[in-house]
DNA sequence: CATTTTGACGCT
DNA sequence: AGCGTCAA
């Protein structure tokens, strides 16, 4: 069944939310975002504090079209960039606790996600700026209710269309230099090439891609009236030409790609263009079979391919092809979230220091894990560190029970443990380059803020009306339970044994809600609280918990993934 | 002085 | 669980 995907990307984001910050001072100017000011140690500057910096070299991390129209690209220095342009202004990235604090960018981009969901019914966050779009069903909801021609019109008059002139010539500048932006790309202008889709005569698959332009169309305009931010977008058959479609004109416009312009957009695209093929994999191809396009790789035969040892060969000629076929997937927030610092040219010799970095990354971590357990009742059950060297770069995972606890301190004991894990018998001498901690593998909490009682009760109070979007990515775990499994286990499933109940464990609890085999294993802060609970809710005379019917949540199997393909379109199998 | 700070996912 | 790759 043939889809309908847009994939939308944010223009110049970061300079898009400081100029909603500070739309008097920035709208409109030549503006470029900087990481630090200095290497130097200075104070937190929050984002709604006075960011703009009239010095330091530091490299630019984003770049408004204006400053990219005076020459100013990404990935120069500050200080180069204010050669260029001497009106440039520049903004350093919000920073918290010493190091960068990138919440302004995240946040706004979750409200653009959220205006994004009211058009599509699948849809994919694929980074702070970045969200693909299955409008299958909406473009034909459409079509059912307006003449098609009607909806063909609308979608031209918005649209550039893939095998028009200007888009092919964009479709051959270099990766490198598309993703800097400016060059091959253009403001808004329309040519000839365009208006002769008009007269073609449409299949029925293109009035449906036709209706999706509109859709998309309707939802650029929505965030850039509700929010303030341009976007650009590309509408096609699949994920990866919508992509690719997407990059041929910026900023605030959008491209569709027919399936029949597929071949021409990709004859002459740099190969490293494709996604997945931007690294090692597109570079090994490139060389070992002397192409330089995606065209080229497509005449390279199959069995040529897996000669030269490129097992993937079915997924690179697909791509090649431009019918790889990647759903959209139906996930809207992050699976992970966390927080890293480098140091540069200054590592951190000493335990004392990398805790003290660790607990303000368990901090920040921790705020964001209370809005998203507000906004979605998941909590995280795994804490990872990160921690680069100049020699290596390793990372320790600890399971953690969090629920609804109100308190950072089992993300820092956990990071600082596994610390400790990493560093051995050393304490000093670390050399640690990166730092990170990080948070992961979501569980649903039951649906109303509760305390840990009612995860251990048998016939919870809460439960969750609908399972959140973590509970896609839940799988029943084959393994040794951990205590944050059993919980879970406890909260959302029905016990049909009746488990041996110690006498002495059993006393705590007269009306046996909790499973004293899970009591057992809890860690000693958590039965405190459990006693707690108990004795308030006893003082309350809390009523029945009673029993009857208990939802069975749904937990969808996770697919076994077979076959590696040149992936979810960004990681490609590495060839043997 | 300077490609930082994130995130997803495949392989083993 | 841990490592490596790709990407914005």
């Amino acid at each position: 069944m043939s889809r309908v995907v847009g994939f939308i990307d944010l223009d110049a984001y970061y300079c898009a939310c400081e100029v909603k910050q500070k739309p008097s001072l920035l709208a409109g100017k030549p503006l470029a975002v900087c990481m630090y000011e200095t290497w130097k140690k200075s104070p937190d500057r929050s984002a709604d504090m006075d960011r703009i910096v009239k010095s330091g070299g530091a490299g630019l991390i984003a770049v408004s079209y204006e400053a990219r129209a005076m020459g100013v690209k990404r990935q120069m220095s500050a200080n180069e960039a204010r050669k260029a342009c001497p009106e440039l202004i520049t903004v350093m990235v919000p920073t918290k606790n010493g190091k960068a604090d990138l919440s302004l960018y995240k946040e706004n981009g979750e409200k653009v996600v959220e205006i994004l969901q009211e058009f599509a019914g699948i849809v994919e966050k694929r980074s702070v700026d970045e969200v693909a779009l299955d409008v299958t069903d909406a473009a034909q909801k459409l079509l059912e209710t307006t003449p098609k021609e009607l909806v063909a019109r609308q979608a031209v008059n918005v649209s550039h269309f893939a095998d028009s002139e200007i888009s092919l010539k964009a479709s051959k500048i270099s990766h490198e230099a598309a993703r800097r932006g400016h060059e091959g790309q253009h403001e808004y202008t329309k040519n000839d090439d365009d208006e002769k889709n008009h007269l073609l005569k449409y299949s029925s698959f293109d009035y449906l891609l036709l209706a999706g332009a509109v859709v998309i169309n309707n939802a650029r305009k929505a965030v850039r009236e509700r929010l303030g931010f341009s976007c650009s977008a590309g509408i096609a058959a699949n994920k990866m030409i919508a992509k690719v479609g997407c990059g041929l004109h910026k900023p605030n416009q959008q491209t569709i790609v027919f399936p029949r312009s597929v071949a021409v957009l990709l004859k002459d695209l740099p190969l490293n263009r494709l996604p997945g093929l931007g690294g090692d994999l597109g570079n090994r191809i490139s060389s070992q079979l002397n192409i330089t396009t995606a065209g080229g790789l497509a005449n390279i035969s199959r069995s040529i391919l897996l000669n030269a040892g490129f097992q993937d060969a079915d997924n690179l000629l697909a791509a090649a092809n431009g019918t790889l076929d990647e759903p959209v997937k139906n996930r809207a927030n992050y699976k992970s979230f966390g927080s890293s610092k480098t140091f540069y040219k200054h590592p951190i010799t000493n335990l004392t220091i990398a805790d003290q970095w660790l607990s303000n990354f368990a901090q920040e971590i921790f705020d964001r894990i209370k809005n998203d357990r507000n906004q979605r009742n998941r909590a995280p059950t795994n804490v990872t560190i990160s921690i680069t060297t100049d020699k290596s770069h390793v990372t320790r995972t600890e399971k953690v029970h969090i629920g609804w606890s109100d308190s950072p301190q089992p993300i820092v004991r956990s990071a600082h443990r596994l610390l400790r894990r990493w560093a051995g018998t050393r304490t000093a001498h670390l050399d640690i380059v990166v730092l990170g901690l990080g948070v992961s593998n979501f569980i649903d909490l039951p649906a109303n803020k509760a305390s840990v009682m009612d995860l251990l009760t048998r016939n919870p109070l809460h439960q969750s009306k609908k399972p959140s979007s973590s509970a896609e990515i839940m799988q029943p775990s084959k393994k040794k339970r951990t205590i944050a499994e059993l919980l879970y286990q406890q909260a959302t499933t029905s016990t049909k044994k009746t488990t041996t109940v110690g006498k002495k464990d059993s006393s705590f609890f007269p009306s046996s809600n909790i499973d004293p085999e899970v009591f057992a294993q809890l860690p000693p802060e958590i039965k405190a609280e459990l006693l707690d609970d108990r004795t308030r809710l006893l003082r309350q005379s809390a009523p029945s918990l009673g029993n009857s019917h208990l939802e069975q949540r749904q937990v969808k199997k996770k697919k076994k993934t077979a076959t590696t393909t040149i992936d979810s379109f960004f990681a490609p199998r590495r060839p043997r």
